[in-house]
DNA sequence: GCGAGGGATGAATACGTATACAATGAATAC
DNA sequence: GTATTCATTGTATACGTATTCATCCCTCGC
């Protein structure tokens, strides 16, 4: 096992300086035709790649974007990290991807000053951390991405979750619906608070009351949708909808449904939010609120690396639509 | 903007030079207590965190580990992306995550010799690709994770896929079951190989010939299983059971079924494989073989540090038990 | 009182690359 | 023929850290 060649090896092989070798790995124009194919032959036959380490440490760019995200595993997270991944792959950079859930907040504030990446992505901002404030501090250019923080000066790219939650409610009361359930989350993020925010202003400006005893606040796993869809379903006189804020809750919900024997669309409605994949599976043939994840994805990555260039420049928030896409949960198709 | 303070700017603050400032950092014994008490607090004041990069450099260990992936939004691979994140945040290590799918084979060729991290988890090796030949020969520390290839010299840890389907295939065979159908994947990888061939293994051993219309070769969507469902159940005579290679695909299997008002388990019996987390929601109750995430990759990553450690050592292949998990769709529970 | 030994620290260097600067030679202009 | 420019290349250095080596001072033993 012998250590790899450095550009100095190879300079000494093809009788020029390192520095010539250099030049000639970076397109620099001032390098003689004939010298730059000779260094190239060479560099071919040796099979030789820069030390990416050390480049970074000289050019102070690691082409290298670090992750923040959470619940690998829950749909709409993997669809969001597959597309940052093929958009990044894309344009040539590498991706560090960190978990916030395993990590804690310390251990990320560490990373976050390391220098190891160009910039970061944060997909799971909350009001309870303090992750984005951190990023910002850092002086490393950041995005949000998915989820918001308001006030924060932050390049931000968010889907309009306010509107799509608010077309959701309209849609529901236009279909004749009044009583109407609303699984929401306990926890504190822009986008579940103008999810359910959005709904209610639906509902409020149709003069449709929705009943305390049919809002529901939970956590974020199926099962927890699940539970939400027993306490609404099985009382004497239950919702004849249920809108929710994730798909992963609104499947917990079907799944609660179909425990209970209750039936979809026929006894109740059940709406979901991000369209992801599974959401067209028979299975569950949600009607959701569509994320634009390509959009997000490649709308806030273009902004990373704008800011990467500048870090001038001043900070955009870019909202986009999330059209409502419905399914045969509320009687579609 | 400014840039972050170097061990020399806090060496300075300190009133020692940089020298006894890494001592501290790297936590060498030779370093006076006082002096060390003063210079952790000069570090603790200035918030200061290590270049990463500089001291990657120096060392030759960049705490990173490289994972090769394909399909992250399919429910297995994400689990397994969630659990090697986690693994891997508690030994401290960070995770550079290319999705294969992605790049060309050339470029990821590139990233293997660019000494940016110190080992691989390759988890898609198949015999399409040379990825894995490539990663070994690349000489940096290498682990196939999930994915084994036959007669590679390189550390692996696979479940015993063939014992899994050999199960399936027991078990299916001793309920009862004479027409059987098998959809398996047209890719070239042991894993899906093990699980045609164990599976064959256990119907031919209790003397059930498979019928060549009853076997179906599919790509790995979920579309893919649906269409394989729908030519196999809207036969005149369907098989009564249909056992195929991944969760993915049953999930499939299951929705065709749905889609054609056939009845599960009462009409048709469903094995998949994996037993992924949405395996054991209702709307699939799918029997599935386990795979054992956690002992594969807590091992794999033991493997891979270990082989980091020492490049000598011999290599190991560890295949871990695949047990069967029965549920509705097979009348379980 | 002096040499030996050891603990603590600083100076210097190396990791592999990119680049500012210097140097060389050829070509051009007068 | 000399001065000037330009193209090309080499030399030297810096990125920020870890580590070897040299140095210094203090203590201890005699």
């Amino acid at each position: 096992m012998t250590r790899p060649p450095t550009s100095r090896d190879l300079a000494r092989l093809a009788g020029v300086s390192q520095a010539t070798v250099s030049r000639v790995l970076t397109n620099n124009p001032k390098v003689n035709a004939e010298t730059r194919a000779r260094v190239l032959r060479v560099l071919e036959e040796a099979n030789y790649t820069p030390n990416a380490l050390a480049r970074a440490m000289k050019t102070g760019r690691t082409d290298t974007i670090g992750v923040f995200m959470t619940r690998v595993t829950s749909p709409f997270h993997a669809e969001l990290l597959d597309e940052i991944g093929r958009v990044l792959s894309a344009l040539g950079l590498h991706m560090i991807l960190w978990n916030i859930e395993h990590d804690p907040e310390e251990s990320v504030g560490k990373v976050l000053q390391q220098r190891l990446v160009d910039g970061f992505l944060l997909t799971s901002a909350t009001y309870d951390s303090s992750l984005h404030t951190m990023a910002v501090e850092s002086g490393t250019p950041t995005v949000l991405l998915h989820r918001g923080i308001d006030g924060l000066d932050c390049d931000q790219v968010v889907g309009d979750n306010w509107q799509g939650a608010y077309d959701a409610g309209r849609y529901l009361v236009e279909s004749g619906h009044t009583d109407i359930g609303l699984v929401t989350l306990t926890h504190t993020g822009n986008t579940s608070r103008d999810r359910d925010l959005g709904f209610r202003a639906a509902l409020a400006d149709a003069g449709v009351k929705i009943k305390p005893s049919n809002v529901v606040s939970v956590g974020v796993p199926h099962a927890d949708g699940h539970a939400a869809a027993q306490k609404l379903l099985s009382r004497k006189k239950p919702p004849t909808a249920i809108y929710t804020v994730t798909d992963l809750l609104a499947f917990g919900i079907l799944d609660g449904a179909r425990a209970l024997g209750v039936r979809v669309p026929d006894d109740v409605w059940v709406i979901g939010f991000d369209n992801t994949s599974l959401a067209a599976w028979e299975a569950f043939d949600l009607t959701s609120v569509s994320q634009p994840i390509h959009a997000i994805v490649e709308k806030g990555i273009d902004l990373l690396r704008r800011r990467i260039e500048d870090p001038e420049r001043p900070t955009e928030i870019i909202t986009l639509p999330c059209p409502l896409v419905v399914r045969g949960s509320t009687g579609g198709r």
